[in-house]
DNA sequence: AGTAACTATTTACTGAGTATATAGATACCG
DNA sequence: CGGTATCTATATACTCAGTAAATAGTTACT
């Protein structure tokens, strides 16, 4: 979903090729996300389908661009102003647990001591990530790396709590 | 991705039609993550395809009965070991403010606004949605009513930080 | 000179999830 | 009793996100 939503972003900044959108989310993410190139050139057939985005023709090395219309512009608006519907209970860890105890599984200490390793595994990552993001001064990478950070740290709380219970 | 995870560990228990698979997993999480019917009979097929389910015939009602293969079990298992990957960076949320700053939306305090309002609405549904859980004593649901909160909470703090840092 | 990496796009495919059509059974309600 | 709404039950066509792999020209390295 966010996909489509950012490249319409980098398309309204000025007018890009498929190439450079590529480039560009991923600069964007600071390389995190890694996009599949096919990815990139179906979406823009369906944003160029249904009018969010239109091509003047293709630049001096043939690449075909694509610049945001009126109709995206707007699209674009409304999705940055829309609140993202979280799923409460769609995370993964939550319909394992859930089914762990349906089957009465009985390593459940197991699936949480592992879980648990992950999670500091990744804590440990952001922190370095986050160092890297200090000192190149993308601060909004910075707060983003600390908004994950702080859900990690959730996570960390309540596998520690559920493991107690157990 | 847990939706066929789900339906594996529901047959695990006992032989089941694609319907009881529909009703047993809404019932499993609480009627909280409504089901396609079109998505239990197609993932059939694709377990089924892959020989972690096998159909022992139709019951008196002519309902296609399944039950788990060995290779079923085992996916099972190892699903139910290995932890989740969180793509730290795939929240939504993230990706909006990122798509905010680089076109130098000038919302940000209204993005944020929405999301606290949505945010806060979502932590009373659950604290609600609590009670009842604590009330018919389903005590796992519970556990995960509050790791949700947990959640909430984190995302919560973080938009008060990111408001004040704008 | 050769090969590895980068730029650039296309196409076929899978898997999750949605929408919708169909149809028999049961429940309710005046 | 008749009608309608809801529940049980399955099938099918579709969209969209994402993956894999093929192709080909260019640049960089060694």
């Amino acid at each position: 979903m966010s996909v489509k939503h950012s490249l319409l972003a980098l398309i309204y900044e000025k007018p890009r090729h498929g190439y450079e959108l590529k480039t560009g989310f991923e600069s964007l993410v600071e390389g995190l996300w890694p996009l599949n190139a096919g990815q990139v050139y179906t979406t823009l057939d369906r944003l160029e389908r249904d009018s969010f985005v239109e091509s003047p023709g293709h630049d001096k090395k043939d690449r075909k661009l694509y610049t945001i219309t009126q109709a995206g512009k707007e699209e674009l608006w409304s999705w940055l102003n829309e609140p993202v519907g979280r799923s409460l209970f769609k995370e993964e860890f939550y319909i394992k647990f859930l089914c762990a105890s349906h089957v009465s599984y009985d390593n459940k200490k197991t699936m949480i001591r592992n879980q648990k390793e992950t999670i500091l595994k990744d804590i440990l990552h952001l922190t370095q990530l986050r160092k890297q993001m200090s000192l190149s001064g993308n601060d909004t990478m910075k707060l983003l790396i600390e908004g994950a950070l702080l859900h990690l740290e959730a996570d960390m709380k309540w596998l520690e709590r559920i493991e107690e219970e157990l």
